[in-house]
DNA sequence: ATGGTACCTTGGGTATGACCAAAAGCACTG
DNA sequence: CAGTGCTTTTGGTCATACCCAAGGTACCAT
């Protein structure tokens, strides 16, 4: 029963086979029942030392699944009695930090950026205009009301980014304004310090705003979108002169 | 010495004061040396031993640190001998998996991701047609070549999706084409297994690309931006009328 | 010589067990 | 009854041991 005869017809083979990581397929599996629904928002999994009994793996494990999907934006997890994980709908958040990496990893231009939001913005507002609901209305009002000629520089560009974060709110489209996100935030963070806004360019900015919320507010779909890529156009060319001297790129965050 | 008299006049006031993780700490210092250039593509990280002996932290908090970069593709981690961590700099692919966990998180349907490439690949077309080089003309001739009629629907959703892809490539833009890599995976996943597909839009398919192509080749902007919009436009139309009768959502990928 | 096999070395992956730290609830004391 | 401090629950960190993967190398048989 030991040896074989060394003629033996059939040779054993085998296909190539791949272990996937254990910590993996758990991440894996969760995030497929979190997407599919099966744990709605705020669901909170078992506490790690109870996965590890019923999953049989190890704590190490669990744990670094834990973290693949924290990471992912699919979970948070807060400590102390009656923390753990609960489960969170991935929101335009993360997609922003990863347009966020893209940009710094890459050293992407600020003209790029603007490039990319003279595509989406308009956009935007065209679809602001068609689904506008009263509250979104209120927002811009509000975002117009706080946005002023002569305050400090930061409040003037954080009011400024609150404005078109509401633009793509207002359309609706979570996907758009997920990425709106996510440009706002850069190039809220690069035009900080940047002398370029002056009293001048802040006057220009607040009629621009003004126009595209009348757009907005009348329903106006074309004319939202003429006056939306109006006021980018101009503002890109602004950018455009300084950094044809200056060759801005994007700052780290 | 043990005892302080009770009216003492300076009760101790301390500020509230956050205690970040370890393994955060550690994460973002990597991060930012990675995306500051410190650390080119292609470096490899010390192996998780040595990076314990240089940080004073355990294994379990480095290899922690090491898996939030490795979600946010910042290093790729390979096992066995020369193994270890190489740095990486995050590319499209980072941002098209976290919009597609945003998508089917939030149950984004269909029409808005059509919605969302109307107004971002127009854009892509103008810049194509402005920055376009002779490798990009090469690639989307290659594209429109592999584009057939009558194939399985399979090969025509990927040569779709690759003539798609090298639009948004030729704008030199990486953000652009980042979101749009994104949008077409997302798009070829729900579009496939789709019947709205018939002869009649392939046919409409080709002769749309073909012109669009032809002005990119021009270096008409206009042209191709004008030509692009309407071929989205007509294929969101399309997918519009079956998705009012079968409210098509994005399946999991 | 030479080619293949087995072993060695270097790396990440997993399992345990212990202990620290944060947060909510409870119990005890003044 | 208020306030303070203990207790419990749950995540965070550490240390150690061992397993698995992948090159490199030495050695043996031909």
């Amino acid at each position: 029963m030991t040896s074989e005869p060394a003629t033996a017809a059939k040779p054993v083979r085998l296909a190539p086979m791949q272990v996937p990581k254990a910590s993996d397929v758990l991440a894996n599996d969760l995030r497929e029942r979190i997407l599919s629904g099966e744990f709605p928002e705020g669901t909170s999994l078992p506490p790690e030392r109870d996965m590890v009994v019923q999953t049989q793996m190890s704590r190490t494990t669990v744990r670094e699944a834990l973290r693949i999907l924290e990471v992912q934006g699919l979970v948070r997890i807060r400590t102390g009695r009656s923390g753990g994980a609960f489960v969170q709908r991935p929101g335009g958040d993360s997609v922003a930090d990863s347009v966020s990496l893209l940009i710094r990893g890459r050293h992407i231009r600020l003209a790029a950026i603007f490039e990319a939001r003279e595509g989406i913005e308009p956009t935007c507002a065209r679809l602001a205009a068609k689904y506008r609901t009263d509250a979104d209305l209120a927002r811009l009002a509000a975002a117009n009301a706080a946005i002023s000629g002569d305050g400090p520089l930061e409040d003037f560009l954080q009011a400024n980014v609150d404005w078109h974060v509401a633009v793509a709110e207002a359309s609706h489209n979570e996907l758009l304004a997920g990425i709106m996100l996510a440009l706002s935030r850069v190039i809220y963070t690069a035009t900080d310090n940047q002398a370029f806004v002056d009293a001048e360019v802040r006057r220009t900015t607040i009629r621009a705003h003004a126009r595209v919320t009348e757009a907005i507010e009348a329903g106006d779909t074309e004319a939202a979108l003429r006056r939306m890529t109006r006021h980018l156009h101009k503002y890109t060319e602004a950018i455009s002169e300084v950094e044809d001297r200056t060759a801005i790129e994007v700052p780290g965050g």
